[in-house]
DNA sequence: GTATTTACCTATCGAGTCAGTAGGTTATTA
DNA sequence: TAATAACCTACTGACTCGATAGGTAAATAC
């Protein structure tokens, strides 16, 4: 599987929409400035994510667009088969069982091919985008600690002595 | 990572190599036919094997390609490499190693994708061609006993009684 | 020494994908 | 009614993928 452009980008969104879950509505613009991501093009992502009915949206002054559901609910797996197609390095899993059935010389080829499947897709598919939230507020923090220890860094080290 | 079909053939015609190990020259028609594989596009797969140095070739009548070493010395990975790039659902390793130090926003979407490369690299990285074979060998071994057990299914299931 | 066989080299091609861009239309609210 | 934001359609340039075509160079058989 190979994760595009496009895929992270929308990754990226739909974490924006994850940290402003519960607060209402956020618009492209917001979303294409504060993630770094082309706007027209960004649109076109969420056209996708809304027709997946990962996201929804409201049009006219004051729109844009959420979450259809809590942050723990969305698999990051889901996106990318979205996006990027089957998490599998060659075809999709249904495909390598059945090459693994029907290849006469080098059935062993896929069965490897398989586990490699296997292997990325546990690690993807019990990831939400509510853990991937808590996973980048955990490395910021410990970043503000290490370099230059600001307000909120000094509490945490005074906290730990 | 995706294994593009020039990646699959690569394989297979180095599995029928390391078949052939120790039984001198095979030819590019000889793989093309039994591979199934299109004669004049396995010609380059295998030049840029040779280039690599997987693969060396003796030219003129009686000509052909062999293994530079033995199986149990070629990984997988390695192949995979060179003909589709990193095994990395994005960029490669030192990239993805990278981008988890400068992403001031969402470093941990690169954390996630560098397990998903570990975990794929783990299981490619100490597979080698000797081991894909006898997996092959196995299987192929295991359906002629399921299948209408012939002479040698049969001599199998005697033993075993 | 000539014909055959085989690896080797160069160039090209059609189809498809990727990462956008452009420009307008529809719905909602101040 | 004007402004705003989602929505829709079409297009583009660059690149990759999976080949095919046609010839050159070297080694061997006869």
């Amino acid at each position: 599987m190979k994760i595009s452009q496009r895929g992270l980008y929308a990754l990226k969104a739909l974490l924006h929409l994850a940290a402003a879950w519960g607060q209402g509505l956020v618009t492209t613009r917001e979303i294409a400035e504060a993630e770094r991501i082309p706007e027209k093009f960004l649109e076109a992502i969420l056209a996708a994510l809304k027709n997946a009915r990962v996201v929804k949206s409201t049009r006219g002054r004051l729109g844009g667009y959420q979450l259809r559901r809590p942050p723990e609910e969305v698999v990051v797996a889901d996106i990318i088969r979205l996006l990027d197609g089957p998490i599998a390095p060659f075809g999709d899993a249904a495909e390598l069982v059945d090459r693994i059935r029907t290849e006469e010389r080098h059935a062993g080829l896929f069965e490897l091919f398989l586990e490699v499947r296997n292997a990325a897709s546990a690690i993807l598919d019990h990831t939400t985008l509510a853990a991937l939230l808590d996973r980048d507020r955990r490395i910021y923090s410990k970043r503000a600690l290490e370099s230059g220890p600001s307000l909120q860094g000094r509490k945490l080290v005074t906290k730990r002595k």
